[in-house]
DNA sequence: CTGAAAGCGCTAACAC
DNA sequence: GTGTTAGCGCTTTCAG
């Protein structure tokens, strides 16, 4: 239909020309806003199919002042984690016709800053930042300048900007109450990154269960990981080099729960049978391993669409009062946790 | 540093009248091109850190016809694959000051069509197609407008347009080799989406393996799959139950490794023992499965690099002769398979 | 309802 | 070396 001859590149002056009307009426009908006579806005559909026409976006964008660009600043991408969060950012974004603009900061603190810089100045019109490393840095520039943004997963270290994320406590709290309600009453607890709000906040929830069971905290119990499969697996095997074993081990996330898993397995004792494994997320990976791994399962695809839906909420209403959104954690049974053996 | 009161936009003018020189001068500086005296540059350099300046891109974008970015065109992202792909296009674009742009056309072929027009009108200075599904549609019109474009992983749709993959017939046969040492000799196949060139070439070195080793082909031993889990376990249960039942089975990727497994556990035979299995792609979770799965690697971070650099190569100099490498797959071993048991 | 014209912020000749 | 000045392609008053 398009095409036939496209060397230059067409623009609304060159539709305008086709269709003997201004550029202004050109962009009335491309855009669908403001008065246009059936019959002008019929010859200028007409010249627009017959060009080929593609708007530019960037011109638009420059006169417009707004780009239908959002920015999505992620810390990496080596885990299905942002994977799962981007599915759901793009979802509601092809419906609303924007376009998204990835940036990765490999942890580095002042790559973010220089993205954040770049990403505002023009070219999206709202921000959302994954597991943001630094926000103190432009945050409040931002809220100066009354420009759009989200954290997404945000590490309880601004308190008080928009923000969707899941609720990590109560997860935690749900987990570890499952294992207890199977008997267990000994259970090792691996924790992610300490700086991180989200391992804060699933370690407070399993204190919290203990407590409401009545059951002793004990630190012996409960070692610092860092969220990957190697530090699992040597915590773990700390765990059960323990003269009193635990007969359960809650791993913060399913990464390191593969590495318990295998340290259970390279110890001689049965998965499920002898030690039962919890582990935090729901990867993809975990209903492939085997036995398969119960966990507590994180909403991320829901996160990235109810933080974009907050975005272009705030993007049209820069007012908007600030929302923070904790989306609902869910326990996600499986074969890695059992009854407790014995007597 | 920067900052201290910005409600407004800074823009070059601001520099420049903060710097006494013109906007010109100010550019010079910025893009570090043409000549500009040691004095004023000095003076711009002060006056840009004094106001903070952030360049607008798309101002920029638009006066020079280069956007620094460029866009990436997936069909999905739900498996890690995709993520792979994306860290090696990151890495190198960092490094030169690309941006990129995302997007993914869940396989709707319109979808396709229509972010590539945006991309290529004036958006993008070029674009990286993973797994194009209807590259006719555009490509005629790249070339006939000399727009810059890498294919990943193409079909094998498109004979002729510059593009980066892996070397999927060789790994097939490699890991069918690797399997016919081990002294299998009915191997189970189970291929992927036919209408892919991938899937094509893995079973064709799968074919190629088993002549060179005088082992008749047997058609009763190859399926059909479709990339996924749920056939691959489907089919996987239609092999086993075969009456002369293979000794091993190749999974044309993971994922339907995972679910050959699966059917092997449920048909209570020992993987490894009694029957091996051969995954293709070597995604992360290969070796987070128990037993972890031998596997013949696909270089995606890799590809994904050496896409952007021949993509970059194309935007410097688009007339450089069309390349299409095919990066080496390489055998994984680890514990899916094993030496033949007794007869 | 439609058109003319002034920019959006920057780059790139082209003078000086 | 440095400044002036056209635009890049589009939106958006503001007349008419």
């Amino acid at each position: 239909m398009a095409s036939s001859h496209e060397e230059r590149r067409i623009t609304l002056e060159d539709v305008a020309r086709e269709a003997n009307v201004s550029t202004a009426s050109v962009s009335r009908v491309v855009n669908n806003k403001g008065y246009v006579s059936e019959e002008v806005r019929n010859r200028v559909m007409a010249a627009l199919v017959r060009t080929g026409y593609v708007i530019n976006r960037q011109a638009r964008g420059l006169a417009s002042g707004k780009s239908q660009v959002i920015g999505l600043v992620v810390p990496e991408l080596e885990t299905s984690y942002f994977g799962e969060i981007i599915r759901g950012i793009d979802e509601e974004l092809v419906a609303v016709g924007y376009d998204l603009m990835l940036y990765t900061t490999h942890h580095r603190k002042q790559r973010e800053s220089a993205h954040v810089a770049t990403l505002t100045a023009g070219l999206a019109d709202g921000l959302l930042l994954v597991l943001p490393q630094d926000p103190g840095a432009y945050l409040e520039s931002f809220r100066r300048r009354r420009f759009p943004y989200v954290l997404i997963d945000h590490g309880g270290i601004d308190e008080t900007g928009p923000s969707v994320g899941a609720t990590n406590l109560q997860g935690a709290l749900d987990g570890t109450d499952y294992l207890i309600q199977l008997g267990h009453r000994r259970i090792g607890f691996i924790t992610g990154k300490m700086h991180m709000g989200c391992a804060v906040d699933r370690l407070a929830g399993y204190r919290q269960a203990l407590e409401a069971a009545g059951i002793p905290y004990d630190p012996e119990l409960v070692l610092e990981g860092d969220f990957h499969q190697p530090l699992g697996y040597q915590q773990a095997c700390r765990l059960l080099s323990l003269s009193h074993r635990p007969t359960a081990i809650f791993a913060s996330n399913d990464a390191m729960g593969f590495g318990v898993m295998e340290a259970v397995r390279d110890s001689g004792l049965r998965i499920g049978h002898d030690i039962s494994i919890l582990g935090f997320d729901n990867v993809p990976a975990a209903s492939m391993v085997h036995p398969p791994l119960t966990t507590v399962r994180q909403p991320l695809t829901e996160m990235g669409r109810a933080a974009t839906r907050m975005l272009l909420q705030r993007i049209a209403a820069p007012d908007t009062p600030v929302e923070r959104i904790d989306l609902p954690t869910e326990l996600v049974v499986r074969e890695s946790c059992r009854m407790i053996a014995g007597p």
